[in-house]
DNA sequence: CAGTATCCCCCCTGATACTG
DNA sequence: CAGTATCAGGGGGGATACTG
């Protein structure tokens, strides 16, 4: 984690969440998880982590809850690593990163992959922000000092 | 950023973005420049980081374009750290992690402070995560390679 | 105040080898 | 396949001192 000192204590929810999963790798298990895999080769596979990085990893990320173990679906004597609810609310979390990816980080040209539907080659789910009032914002909305203030900027191409 | 691995040219979009903002300082970093930080001393002082470390990071944030340097407001010889446009857009990212947290990892007694209208003491924002029909969807729906199912398993309270 | 420059330790990380 | 054990290294991170 590299960390020495935990964030749980802070009191803020945006800390608390980063002591749990803002580690270098978490997050990317976890978006392979909500990609369908379960068992250790196949994060193993697709990360390039080394195995006793990914053990010690998921280890953790059973412990706080995020996964749980079962049995293999496929009869064999291994263990399959599963998502629980609250590994699967971490849903938004992984789609505002894919999104901002796409907004701020992509070339129009370049290839992107990963949550989108393989058939079709289409995102999933898109997020909105709403305030409280049920009001759509744009992220390019600015926030100030806790206080949205709706300012319309240019926005980047949907 | 603790990386020996470059996950830029990976061609997935969560991963690119957790090449810029993955490691363990950045969004922290952010957060309190949504709450209203600008200055070197109030991050430093916020959050308790190293001048040295938090030095580079805010570097490394504006080489990324996260941030931009500007005149400090008060007159002062000093420069101020503002988001960019770029910046901005985490502002979804910033909202999920701290819902995911407020959803799933706080007790109900439990005090929270980031991001709140410091007056009401209320959330000033809440994602809605939908899919590409425009359907909204609670973040509970499981997610199972690529495809959003709607199953509806309980929710934790509002 | 706003950093830069050092020193140093810790632990993450990666590779390899080994076990069931 | 699914891990555990061990080892070596490297860079992040804290603390402190120094500068403009």
């Amino acid at each position: 984690m590299v960390k020495r000192v935990s964030l749980w204590n802070e009191g803020c929810p945006v800390a608390r969440s980063l002591d749990v999963i803002g580690d270098w790798w978490s997050l990317l298990i976890i978006r392979d998880a909500f990609d369908g895999a379960r068992r250790f080769s196949e994060f193993q596979q697709g990360l390039g982590i080394g195995k006793g990085v990914l053990a010690s990893r998921l280890r953790d990320l059973v412990e706080r809850g995020i996964f749980e173990t079962c049995p293999a679906s496929d009869g064999t004597a291994y263990r399959e690593y599963v998502l629980t609810a609250t590994g699967r609310g971490l849903f938004p979390v992984i789609v505002a990163l894919r999104q901002w990816a796409e907004d701020c980080l992509f070339a129009p040209d370049e290839h992107r992959s990963s949550l989108v539907d393989k058939e079709r080659g289409v995102s999933i789910a898109r997020l909105e922000v709403r305030s409280v009032d049920g009001r759509a914002l744009a992220w390019s909305d600015t926030q100030v000092r806790g206080v949205v203030t709706s300012k319309r900027k240019t926005r980047a191409p949907a």
